[in-house]
DNA sequence: TTGTGTTTTACGACCTCC
DNA sequence: GGAGGTCGTAAAACACAA
């Protein structure tokens, strides 16, 4: 919601491209290249600032996050292991099959050029709502007895993403609605979350897409049957191989995120 | 405070593609 | 058959007005 809502706002926060080719999604990599001390790239996300935080607990994304929900049946109590990412895991090269976006002039590493985000920092209007970490007890104590994590099968309804996680996806959505397995493998990895978890992420996010786009239609034009080309602005099968003819309409309405060529018809 | 509306996770049903 | 897509929906989390 908050991240939607900076990224959402007519405001670029993400001027240009909003990934650059090598993929990287540092806080600090987004964005034009700024100099180092740059001043808040997030002026509508106060607590998703730039100085970076506080140093992090060694743990890096282990702790703060809610075990992995496909392992939720055994985990909730002691929590994920940290996510098996390496540092080099975490450097989030370009993967090979990610560089058609051509990259905006000049931004210098990768979005992901470093360790997601200060770990376990909640840079975020969620910090400032609470403290740092209390959406992790919040889910945990959620749990009833606050044992184990549950399901909306068993007694857990849902987490409440970090807002850090949430920004993190933001970002790659912005840089394609569709995400690849790769990018998804290594997303869930970084983030703390499991594929799964990214993949209904990313369905979500889309579906808020197109409310968003049929409102703003809507809006625009004065009721009216609807007709096909309302239709086809939602693909009927966006398949990974498919290449997501949806891409073509986003692009056509207002997105100005480049789309993977990869996605393109 | 509380009531209400909106947003966010998560799931199931169903469909298509490989 | 499995994976991933949309669509519809449930319910927690949240924002905000009264």
């Amino acid at each position: 919601m908050y991240v939607g809502y900076v990224l959402d706002k007519d405001s670029p926060v993400y001027p240009g491209p909003a990934r650059p080719a090598s993929l990287g999604l540092g806080p600090q990599a987004y964005g034009p290249p700024a100099p180092p001390p740059a001043p808040p790239q997030y002026p509508d996300f106060p607590s998703y600032s730039h100085v970076e935080p506080a140093p992090a607990p060694p743990t890096a994304w282990g702790a703060p996050f809610p075990a992995p929900k496909d392992d939720w049946a055994a985990a909730y109590g002691p929590g994920p292991a940290a996510p098996a990412a390496s540092p080099a895991s975490l450097a989030f090269g370009p993967p090979p099959d990610f560089s058609p976006v051509p990259a905006p002039p000049g931004p210098g590493p990768g979005l992901l050029a470093q360790p997601l985000g200060g770990p376990g920092t909640p840079s975020s209007p969620g910090a400032q709502r609470r403290t740092p970490y209390e959406w992790m007890r919040r889910s945990v104590a959620a749990g009833g007895g606050g044992v184990s994590g549950k399901t909306r099968t068993k007694d857990k309804y849902r987490v409440v993403y970090t807002d850090h996680q949430r920004l993190e996806l933001e970002k790659e959505f912005h840089y394609s609605r569709y995400i690849t397995i790769r990018r998804k493998s290594e997303l869930a990895a970084n983030l703390g979350l499991t594929e799964r978890q990214v993949k209904i992420w990313f369905q979500n996010r889309r579906a808020k897409e197109r409310k968003v786009n049929k409102k703003k239609q809507q809006q625009q034009q004065p009721p009216q049957p609807p007709t096909a080309h309302d239709i086809t602005a939602t693909p009927a099968r966006p398949s990974l191989g498919g290449l997501c003819p949806s891409n073509t309409s986003l692009l056509a309405t207002s997105s100005p995120m480049p789309v993977k060529e990869e996605f393109l018809p």
